[in-house]
RNA sequence: GGAUCGGUAGUUCAGUUGGUUAGAAUGCCGCCCUGUCACGGCGGAGGUCGCGGGUUCGAGUCCCGUCCGGUCCGCCA
């Protein structure tokens, strides 16, 4: 037997039980004749006492950092209690020992507080998840996992699998491609979400099914963002909207409920895709603070339900008079910001990752006067009027920003998320949840000069779009004013599950009518022999009573991260990748060998 | 594809207008220490300043190129 205890477990109770523990040196302090080390296990760390009696052993077997050891002694009452250790008010008192393993010295100390730099923790990964603080993030992860499995089983739905090898339809982010040996020429695909085979899987009646799988992407990457990802991804026959919404709000508040002992009694806000980019400039606003978006001019094609707040806009600015959009947020508190925070504000946004050429703010002091940086030509009432239109008081910072309608909205979005973080609205430990709904169906892609699906190509339109989606044809004659086309008006029924700020989760109800599934890839520009050669599995499928179904997937790494109060996936997946996809640690992607590239008939070239 | 920040001891970093022998902390090694838990004290070892080229009497420092890493934009149905 290696140990009749953990590292974890022994309290004061256990005082004078005789014990063998195993596990692993977390550091050693020699104090003349006795010794001290912290020993460390999964479950925690136990302070060793190795009395004067050992001194010859420990000198003809020295320890180090990160050995592996078996140690047998008995549970002790310290003189000196540590209230910081849970094991703290004991120690083991030593009486053998024996060395299972030795350890280099590690490259970085395995504390919470490292000094080690992320490259090297990643090449070293299997030392870094020693760390409690990664140890804590897969425990969470975990966590996540088994209450959205017992949530899931609870509620009738069945996990089924789905390959990983499947067909090339890259409609949407670019397919990992695997080469198959026994089809020269030919490649698999891996799945960039199961997402037909769980429409196949309604076909055959599985009407609750979900699946915690792998998605792969051949995307750049970012701190949210790795190749190879995990979804919640759950299905469902015979729901409308409502239903899903009513489901899945029941799992993540479960989930909140027994990983973070949340209860998330409110009703989670419901806001349409419109109104995210009117008050937020943004389609997955944090709503954990107000600061929205005041929208002071704006082209009418883009909000054609909205009138402007300020139609008659003072004529003379030429920032303003210029601009397509000018927006405002009202900064809480801020007004007394000197001249050196605003300077700093306006280079912030004009940084290119933003783009704006300027900023302008008006002060709304709290004696209840204004002032702006465009004084000369505003007067003062003027002045009062905008801030009053951006809700701003007294004590208010009111920042403007004006310019093109898309990178405007785009930039005031970072600009009240970028304030938001500095007043300390953001705060890790709130959660806001929103649904974000009625999605745009397409968008237009002004490169490929065709309407790609804003969602994925099985979405179905409202169904009061249905018939402009079929008595339209989407053909653009000029490309510049795709806005005014009808199908930039029809809606989605598509929804985005949103916290704080993070797209979660997504999904729609899809389409199940062959007839209207061959209309949506027509739309998108696919030749009816293209939809067949990509598609016709499902289009055939539809053939033989297809069920009305929908569904939702979320971003099961995203959603640790959030919940563990981090803005990095990376933490929360025991092997991640690096920004550049690569696996530090294997060094992977790699070169294969040329009897490998012979099998597959592939030949590298250009290298 | 683009922007930006970084690369100096095992590690995390500092290094002035270009100027003698490149520093600190921590880790490592040795000695001392019987109640530490960020132990403490004394001593020691440890460097191709990412790589290549250029400017200069002289480059860690300036210039050009390149590689690697972080963050972001594009991209991510």
């Amino acid at each position: 037997m290696y140990r009749t205890h953990t590292c974890g477990e022994l309290r004061l109770s256990d005082t004078g039980t005789e014990v063998i523990l195993a596990g692993w040196v977390q550091t050693i302090r020699k104090f003349g004749a006795i010794t001290f080390i912290d020993f460390r296990d999964r479950y925690g760390i136990t302070q060793l006492l190795a009395g004067e009696e050992l001194n010859g052993l420990l000198e003809e077997n020295p320890l180090g950092r990160e050995f592996v050891l078996q140690v047998k002694g008995t549970v002790t009452e310290r003189s000196n209690k540590n209230p910081q250790l849970p094991t703290g008010d004991i120690e083991i008192t030593v009486k053998q020992f024996t060395i299972l393993n030795r350890s280099a010295t590690p490259p970085f100390t395995i504390q919470d507080d490292t000094d080690g730099g992320e490259d090297l923790r990643m090449k070293y990964r299997y030392l870094d998840l020693r760390r409690n603080a990664i140890k804590k993030n897969l425990e969470l992860r975990y966590a996540v996992n088994c209450a959205a499995r017992n949530y899931l089983h609870e509620n009738g739905f069945m996990d089924i699998e789905t390959p990983f090898l499947i067909k090339s339809t890259p409609e949407g982010a670019r397919d990992f491609v695997v080469p198959s040996r026994m089809n020269q020429g030919e490649f698999y695909a891996l799945p960039q979400s199961p997402q037909t085979f769980k429409q196949l899987l309604m076909v055959s009646g599985y009407d609750r099914y979900y699946q915690i799988t792998r998605c792969f992407r051949d995307e750049d990457l970012r701190a949210d963002r790795q190749p190879e990802f995990t979804q919640i991804d759950c299905e469902m026959c015979f729901v409308e909207q409502e239903d899903i919404l009513e489901i899945f709000e029941g799992l993540v508040k479960y989930i909140f409920k027994e990983v973070k002992g949340i209860d998330y009694t409110d009703v989670i806000e419901r806001m349409t895709w419109e109104d995210a980019m009117w008050h937020y400039g943004n389609d997955k606003p944090d709503t954990r603070f107000g600061m929205k978006v005041a929208n002071l001019k704006f082209p009418a094609h883009v909000f054609p339900e909205k009138t402007s707040l300020l139609t008659s806009l003072h004529k003379g600015f030429r920032v303003f008079d210029d601009a397509e959009t000018v927006v405002a947020i009202a900064v809480p508190g801020c007004s007394e910001y000197s001249r050196k925070q605003t300077d700093e504000l306006t280079d912030w946004v004009k940084r290119p990752q933003i783009g704006m050429l300027g900023l302008a703010f008006i002060k709304c002091n709290p004696d209840g006067s204004f002032k702006s940086s465009f004084d000369k030509f505003f007067p003062e009432e003027k002045l009062k009027e905008i801030a009053t239109a951006t809700g701003a008081a007294a004590g208010d910072l009111v920042l403007i920003l004006a310019g093109a309608e898309e990178r405007t909205r785009k930039a005031i979005s970072e600009l009240r998320l970028e304030m938001g973080k500095r007043l300390e609205y953001r705060k890790a430990d709130v959660f806001k949840l929103l649904w974000v709904l009625d999605f745009p169906l397409f968008e237009y892609a002004e490169e490929e000069n065709r309407w790609v699906a804003r969602h994925h190509p099985f979405t179905s339109p409202k169904p009061s779009d249905i018939r402009t989606m079929i008595d339209h044809s989407p053909v653009i004659d000029d490309a510049a004013r795709y806005l005014e086309h009808p199908y930039a008006r029809i809606k989605a029924n598509a929804y985005d599950m949103v916290l704080n700020g993070n797209e979660i989760g997504g999904g729609s109800i899809r389409i199940f009518q062959r007839n209207l599934q061959e209309k949506m890839f027509a739309a998108l520009g696919m030749s009816p022999e293209e939809a067949n050669h990509k598609f016709g599995f499902l289009l055939g499928a539809f053939e033989y009573g297809a069920p009305p179904h929908g569904g939702i997937a979320f971003g099961f790494d995203r959603l640790c991260a959030i919940l563990g109060g981090s803005e990095s996936i990376r933490d929360f997946i025991a092997f991640p990748k690096n920004n550049s996809g690569r696996d530090v640690m294997l060094d992977a992607p790699s070169v294969i060998d040329q009897q490998q590239l012979d099998e597959l008939g592939l030949v590298i070239t250009d290298l």
